[in-house]
DNA sequence: TTATTTACCGACCATTCGGTCAGGAATCAA
DNA sequence: TTGATTCCTGACCGAATGGTCGGTAAATAA
């Protein structure tokens, strides 16, 4: 069995080296994300971190607290834009094109834990937890979309919470295609590329 | 156990009446769309349709054949929408908005098969030959817009492909929400709302 | 009535699933 | 060396999975 220990760096620990639960948390995300939450069996993951599925059982109490953990990561990054977004002052439209911004980055910066969340279904409490928290979120985005159009900033012919659906259909549709690069962060020029293409519109101006 | 026999109309058949293909079909696909593929059973599936796992045998070979069925149906609808936009004559921009507005069309006359085909992941082969289809419509779309830049119609600061994953990164997203209504269609209102945004963008002009 | 065709059922099978358990191996401190 | 701590393994368990099989039920045609 070809073993790849992630030792610990740096303040040496008790006992003896392996996994911590951070390392199994990211290696889950991006199994889940790739084969599906249901399409992969622990004994999956084991073999993904080269260890034994009774080992994995060491660091996480079951698959549904892996999933809980991981959704929960991403939910606590997309809460924070929301509440940073909502709370700082300005015009709705520039707060929302903040958020825009800021969801661009968590979106990058947390890609596995946020496209597992984007995935999720419903099957268990935990998934529908995750949903709900998701439902508040879209909740927030849509007050704010409201604002803006009874500012007379964004257009009006079409539905506030329609609106917000369609930009954060194009926002979150960014986990189906986007892939790290090894140089730094591009997410400066990609959420560009986003608010340029949903505030201005493709056409030519 | 609750029968809800789907009797077919009309014509009379040979033999005990049932299930047809079609039906079956479609509860799979709607079944697999709220559940997800490997979340759902084929004796899931049994129940839903009331009979038993072995009568749903008795109509198809076995599950993968369901989704293989399922996506060709999303998919064949998607490849003629995007040949007819090609081969129409007019401005590639042109073009694209009819690309958008029948795409939207195929998304709600068929949403549970092409939400299906929009969630397959590639761990089976025929998940892989859905998703290889899906590429080459992804990539004639790309094609398209880059025409339209190149006609001098469409923003050229954002990369053809960029644009065209955003563009339908959002039309797509309405699979995440939309759910028919009883009253006919509310396709074109749909496309009227997603072109607006997508083409002329969400500041008020 | 009987034959034919189609649809369905219950019992069964091999495999895989999430999860458990008793113990072994590697590390550090004393 | 010994003990404490942490990480890991192989064998195992009951339940669920996709799929099969022999036989039955309901319809039409002869």
């Amino acid at each position: 069995m070809t073993k790849s220990h992630v030792v610990n760096p740096g303040a040496r620990k008790l006992g003896r080296p392996g996994y911590d639960l951070d390392a199994v948390l990211l290696a889950a995300a991006q199994t889940f994300t790739e084969r599906g939450y249901d399409g992969t069996s622990m004994d999956d993951l084991a073999r993904v971190l080269g260890l034994s599925k009774s080992a994995l059982y060491h660091h996480v109490a079951g698959k549904e607290q892996l999933l809980q953990l991981a959704t929960d990561r991403a939910l606590d990054g997309l809460t924070a834009v929301v509440e940073e977004a909502v709370a700082h002052d300005g015009p709705a439209a520039d707060r929302l094109e903040l958020l825009v911004r800021r969801s661009v980055d968590v979106l990058v910066a947390e890609l596995p834990f946020v496209t597992l969340l984007l995935r999720v279904r419903g099957n268990t409490a935990t998934e529908r937890r995750a949903i709900r928290r998701r439902r508040e979120i879209d909740h927030a985005v849509a007050e704010l979309v409201a604002k803006a159009v009874a500012d007379g900033d964004l257009r009006s012919d079409v539905e506030p919470q329609l609106t917000a659906r369609l930009l954060f259909g194009m926002v979150n549709s960014l986990v189906e295609w986007y892939r790290p690069t090894r140089s730094g962060s591009d997410a400066a020029e990609l959420a560009d590329a986003v608010c340029a293409i949903a505030f201005a519109g493709l056409r030519r101006s």
